[in-house]
DNA sequence: TATGGAGATTTTTTATACAATGTCAACGAT
DNA sequence: ATCGTTGACATTGTATAAAAAATCTCCATA
């Protein structure tokens, strides 16, 4: 079993994510203590990562409460995503092992079978486990974290807005292929693609419902 | 006064940069709070942040150890340094402002001086500082934290290889004169150069000190 | 001799109690 | 009437103690 800690964050994380607490608003010690169910410890251990990842903001014995998550912020994440990820796509298209490619393979393989079937509450954890696997096979960690701190600041929530999939399944595609077909300068053109088709659908969405929390991922 | 776990933060932290830890070694809590003069609980909370930072490595009722830096990691490092420095450099020219002009030229002015009374004690700090500012005039936040974890890496120590300081007192001038001039790509083309020239000297005396830990930075 | 496990020990994790600090409202002085 | 001050209150920070988990030791057994 994870720790309460490990909890805590989770469910402090989540929460925010899909907006259950307003921006701004302040995060009490005891009370979240309360309805979590544990005691203060590891509340404030939730909160003091959740700090350091710039979902609240925490100032000494003032207290904490969650970071206004400023419009040019989400800018700020997908031009950082422009540039890290298909960097790992160029890395994994280099350096992946066999064993890389046969996951990456089999999580494009379920994302497609997903698609085929319209189980659509399954799309956004298969795809980020897509991304996830392609990363991870560029074999450079830091820059793994590095993107995974980038997805942190992508809410899942609902993702019910599920149109464009087919498009996004031959994006996914490309990149695989090119990855596998150990193209490199190709995956990484593909995955640049395939993030500012979804930057531009973000956008409009963040934008078409204002301040809404929920947005297009992948 | 700052809280204690901001103290133990700073203590643990700049005891591991300088080496005062060896790299693998366990840190217990109880005994660094008994070191500290302070309780458990400051100190876990100053390890938790050390661990977001890539510092030190957690693992779940099993402890906390000063994390193992590979040497791999250099390139790792390099790699990531020649994207991401000249990226911000190409926002700050867009972004900084007035003030931050002023910061840089301060800082730039500060080394340069440095350099000609041949304080080469002070250079590392003034350089890092140097770079900071031109980094913090970005205005982008998480770009800044990347580049300050790729810094951490960074080991400063001796660095008493003080040869071409010239060379990058040019290289740093090169930089900041595109910055003020607003030339965006300019401003990143003389960064990447600037960090180029470095990895060069920098992979060269690591090797050729095998296993040293000071190293040309910069 | 190697192996496997029960108990002891250490260390982390969590809970609770206490201290320190900031906030805010009521009050008084100018 | 406004501004500053004082004191009660709420909340955070810290310490200490108890609980849970992992590791280690050592002995019995194959």
């Amino acid at each position: 079993m994870q720790t309460k800690g490990a909890a805590a964050y989770s469910a402090l994380r989540e929460a925010i994510l899909d907006g259950r607490f307003a921006p701004g608003s302040r995060l009490t010690g005891q009370t979240l203590a309360d309805e979590l169910g544990m005691s203060l410890t590891p509340v404030r251990e939730a909160l003091r990562l959740l700090a350091t990842q710039g979902l609240v903001e925490h100032d000494p014995h003032r207290g904490t409460r969650v970071a206004p998550l400023a419009p040019e912020s989400i800018e700020e994440t997908y031009r950082l995503r422009r540039v890290l990820e298909p960097m790992a796509c160029e890395l994994a298209a280099q350096h992946a092992t066999a064993d890389d490619l046969a996951e990456i393979e089999a999580a494009m393989s379920a994302f497609a079978s997903a698609v085929d079937d319209k189980r659509h509450d399954d799309l956004p954890e298969l795809n980020a486990i897509l991304h996830h696997r392609i990363y991870a096979a560029a074999q450079s960690p830091l820059l793994l974290e590095f993107i995974d701190r980038l997805w942190l600041r992508i809410p899942f929530q609902a993702m019910s807005l599920v149109r464009h999939q087919e498009q996004k399944t031959a994006e996914h595609q490309a990149v695989v292929t090119a990855i596998v077909g150990r193209r490199r300068k190709a995956a990484g053109r593909a995955m640049l693609q395939h993030i500012t088709n979804s930057t531009q659908a973000t956008l409009a969405r963040a934008k078409a419902m204002e301040g809404g929390s929920d947005q297009e991922v992948s």
